[in-house]
RNA sequence: GCCGAUGUAGCUCAGUUGGCCAGAGCAGCUGAUUUGUAAUCAGCUGGUCGGGGGUUCGAAUCCCUCCAUCGGCUCCA
């Protein structure tokens, strides 16, 4: 007998060989019928694992992250038995469940296209309906590579090749086998809801430099009403695309004889972009910034000596030529170096660290044309950079002060779900950074203790660190859970030497300072394109471009309208006219989709008694007002936006 | 850059198997209307069908090529 111990402490004994299967029915036939895997001494298993120790266990259902799991990579494996059912031949690559879904990388015969996606569908959904089991079995390395050298699947056998014998496991469903190491859910009669998303080209383990298969997408759920709900979410999202609501709410725009990836700022985008950045200057004031400004281009040499030429010279840099043979600029790909030569321009004292330089820096980087995206991947954009000239024994004060004011950015902006990421550098593959191994350990020491003294929740990253140092990064994700990086904050040893950056010490000797590299937007297309899809266009007061729109009845209250509009922007109301000959109706109607906050109705009772008549956006009529006492109500609404989580 | 799809008016989209001067709604302009909380009516303007090349008696439609966009991959200082 063995002694199964359950997550409310409570134990019973089985027969050792039982399965998790069986335990699970042991406690109610409906828990059997609703779990996909278990959980064995916190090993994720099948529910046919046979249990033979004392063990203490745990069981997924759907509504887990590892029953999700478990269930889309089942999925996968069903894709893929359809594959070979209908493209007799292909071969297949790897095929795991991601965060929403499944997909499968394959290297079919014949070119898989997106209008061939119902048919495979179908085909899936005809073998869910035989409810077929997952069989595991454990199978030598020699077996495992004369199964798939036989089955002519070459990729597999490139897995297998780097396993060690005696952890290779076979899944079969039906009349497909896969190499897997598993978990799966006991049957493929669960999957009742199957959506193939898209096709997409992928390389063979990653790289670029091997052979691109096709990967096929698909989501699958254990109800139809789930899929009914994805389809309805994912519609929903569509609709908060930055790039969509770019458009509509004529904040920026793209133009091909530009050039790709240029974005052009529209009024209304430019006015929201420079509020933003006054929002950051003040608070940065208060922490001791100083503004600088400097070129967009800068001497080759410049970036030689900071490093950033070796690293991606030829993939991005072109210089650009003078009169002069032999004289080369580059258009600045990043304000650093820069702001080097600031602090170099003359002799620092260590009583005047921390020096903090801040810059609204345009720089300018060649992306490879496929990775350009709306607004979130461009080829100019402008970072919210600042660099900070600390001495050692500053850096870990300076560091958690940086994350203060990302996090009252987010705060400020109702950024609740961010999740917090420390990339560091990957120890396997030293050669791709520079600096000694001594300067980079201090340097993500200081970035873990700064975490920990703040109490962020963070994810480590290894092999995501700079070239030239760890940092700490603030993630988002958009409206089509797509993750972007947002803030970013990394600690540097190697500029300061490259650049040979010293400061005389209170021992009359030269010291190195240390760089903080930050920007908590990242940099202000990207924010304004995650804030777009954050707030679906319906920005905080403060922001909003228009705050309000004054709406008159008919042209026969157009001067009182004009009287109320002048008045309110002498009073720090940001208003215009709507005076159109259109009917009332309509001007909501425009104005509500085009995201104004307040729309200010006036007519001939409003004009008697010099009121507007209030209607926020979403809410409708909110009475009237005179107009003393809707500027004193909208002040204090932007004063509670941005006032109310101040920091010290 | 790579794989795949797409590209028709400022915007959103129709255009049957290649066949007369290429269509609609919205926006814009003109006129009528003077309006009370999410679309007033009428008329008009507007497109070398992404660019170039080819096949054909004839191309938005078929082929090639370049450009851009979209979904991914790779990349992201």
């Amino acid at each position: 007998m063995v002694k199964v111990t359950f997550p409310d402490g409570s134990v019973r004994e089985y027969a050792a060989g039982t399965t998790a299967y069986q335990v699970a029915e042991s406690i109610s036939p409906r828990l059997a019928a609703d779990c996909l895997a278990a959980s064995v001494n916190d090993a994720t298993v099948d529910l046919s694992h046979a249990i033979e120790q004392d063990c203490s266990i745990k069981f997924y259902k759907w509504d887990d992250a590892e029953g999700k799991h478990a269930f889309w990579h089942t999925s996968s494996h069903l894709l893929a038995e359809a594959l070979e059912a209908l493209y007799p031949g292909i071969k297949f690559g790897i095929g795991p469940a991601i965060e929403q879904g499944f997909y499968y990388d394959v290297d079919a015969p014949v070119p898989i296209l997106e209008s061939d996606l119902p048919k495979i569908e179908a085909k899936m959904v005809e073998l869910s309906r035989n409810k077929e089991t997952l069989v595991r079995t454990e199978v030598s390395k020699a077996e495992a590579l004369k199964t798939f050298t036989e089955k002519g699947d070459q990729y597999k056998v490139e897995l297998i090749s780097a396993l060690e014998d005696g952890t290779i496991s076979f899944y079969t469903n039906g009349a497909f086998t896969d190499l897997c190491r598993g978990p799966h859910i006991p049957h493929t009669g669960h999957i009742k809801a199957i959506k193939l998303t898209s096709v997409a080209g992928a390389y063979w383990r990653g790289d670029e430099k091997n052979k691109m298969l096709t990967r096929i997408y698909g989501v699958s759920f254990p109800k139809k009403s789930m899929l009914d709900e994805y389809l309805q979410m994912l519609e929903e999202a569509k609709k908060r695309d930055h790039r969509k609501l770019g458009k509509e709410l004529e904040l920026f725009t793209f133009s091909q004889r530009v050039g790709q990836g240029l974005p052009l700022w529209l009024p209304k985008g430019a006015e929201l972009r420079d509020r933003l950045e006054r929002f950051l200057r003040k608070i940065q004031k208060q922490h001791g910034y100083q503004q600088v400004i400097t070129p967009h281009i800068g001497n080759k040499d410049l970036y030689v000596t900071s490093g950033h030429y070796a690293k991606y010279g030829k993939d991005s840099f072109q210089p650009i030529h003078t009169p002069f043979e032999g004289e080369e600029y580059l258009l600045k790909p990043m304000n650093c170096p820069h702001h080097c030569e600031i602090y170099r321009s003359k002799p620092r004292s260590y009583k005047d660290l921390p020096v903090r330089l801040a810059e609204f820096g345009t720089v300018y980087r060649y992306e490879q044309s496929g990775e350009l995206h709306g607004l979130t991947r461009v080829r100019s954009f402008t970072q919210d950079d600042a660099h900070l000239f600390v001495r050692p024994d500053q850096l870990l004060e300076e560091f958690e002060k940086v994350i203060d004011i990302v996090l009252y950015i987010f705060k400020t902006l109702k950024f609740d779900k961010y999740t917090a990421q420390i990339s560091l550098r990957d120890p396997e593959n030293k050669e791709k950074y520079i600096g000694s191994d001594e300067n980079w350990e201090k340097a993500e020491s200081a970035i873990v203790k700064a975490c920990a003294e703040k109490g962020l929740n963070t994810v480590v990253e290894t092999g995501e660190a700079a070239f030239y140092g760890p940092k700490l990064d603030f993630m988002v994700k958009d409206a089509l859970g797509r993750s972007w990086q947002l803030g970013t904050i990394q600690v540097d040893y190697n500029l300061p030497e490259r650049f040979d950056l010293t400061y005389k010490g209170a021992d009359d000797k030269l010291h190195r300072p240390i760089m903080i590299h930050r920007a908590p937007f990242g940099s202000m297309e990207r924010f304004v394109a995650v804030l777009l899809e954050h707030t679906a266009g319906k920005f905080p007061l403060w922001l909003a471009p228009d705050q309000c729109v004054v709406l008159p009845i008919s042209e026969k209250f157009n001067d009182y309208a004009e009287e109320v509009v002048a008045y309110l922007n002498e009073h720090d109301v940001r208003a215009q006219i709507d005076d159109r000959n259109e009917k009332i109706g309509r001007k909501i109607r425009d104005n509500e989709l085009k995201r104004i906050p307040y729309l200010l109705i006036v007519g001939e009772k409003e004009a008697a008694e010099r009121t507007v008549s209030v209607r926020a956006q979403g809410e409708g009529d909110k009475g009237s007002m005179t107009l003393d006492e809707y500027c004193a109500y909208m002040n204090g609404l932007v004063a509670s936006e941005i006032e109310a989580n101040k920091i010290q």
